[in-house]
DNA sequence: ATAATTATGTTATAATATAACGCTATACTC
DNA sequence: GAGTATAGCGTTATATTATAACATAATTAT
């Protein structure tokens, strides 16, 4: 029952490893700056890799600030239910990974009785450091 | 102990006007392009009271769609807590308004043990009327 | 009445994302 | 292995979403 893992294109690859390289979130357009050396001259290349990574959730998208960051689990099973943590004051993003939080999202029904295939939740706070300072 | 509102102003009392006749959540240039017959002429305008209305709880965005709705519970007292339901493939909303749900993921503490003063969540699936078509 | 705050109107531009096209590589199947 | 289907590439152009900056006016607070 292994995971069947198609290998990434050479694109996605570079793309990926971008991300994976980075600890905070980083922007399209930052992505793309910093890959053209690699051979990446256009916006659509990185969109495109984007959506693919994010397809088979190496990565996820930030949606409350347009940012894409690598899923910490190494073998994500789980792309389309995420939740983070934000900070407020500065931007730090961290993914939340917790069986049970996971869980009550998942088998929760809203009223009509539907259960939901995923989702993406996003809490906002001060984070520690901010908090002391 | 009342409710403390300030009165809209002009353009916010217009663009609130318009958010709340449509019964979908609305992009910022489609609002725009809605009211300028009632004289808002240019983005930033749309943009402030969209900032305004979403800060003071009458809207909200839903930030996987980029766009904006009104808030059902009449005097929205949590403006930063909401959760949304989109159909993957009508992409149709509608805000979860759950008194549980609300409590659970205000109540829930990261692994660090800090609360949030807020969050986004948003669930995918597909609603009932795609479903069965 | 004055000062402080909030909102307005405007022009310009920044930041985010996709359409469309022709071509290439990879995987699938017979 | 030839033929075909699928996914990815590179490119140009453009669409969509959002903000900066600045001068002025209205509202609120002291």
């Amino acid at each position: 029952m292994e995971n069947k893992q198609k290998p990434l294109s050479k694109n996605q690859k570079i793309i990926l490893e971008y991300i994976q390289k980075n600890k905070k979130p980083v922007k399209a357009y930052s992505i793309l700056s910093n890959v053209q050396k690699k051979g990446i001259n256009a916006p659509p290349q990185v969109y495109r890799a984007l959506d693919k990574l994010i397809e088979i959730g190496k990565i996820h998208k930030v949606e409350s600030q347009n940012s894409f960051v690598a899923c910490k689990t190494s073998d994500c099973e789980t792309p389309h239910a995420t939740a983070f943590s934000i900070c407020d004051s500065c931007d730090e993003v961290s993914e939340i990974n917790d069986p049970k939080l996971f869980k009550y999202l998942l088998d929760y029904k809203d009223n009509s009785g539907i259960k939901f295939d995923g989702y993406n939740l996003e809490f906002f706070g001060t984070c520690k450091s901010c908090e002391t300072s």
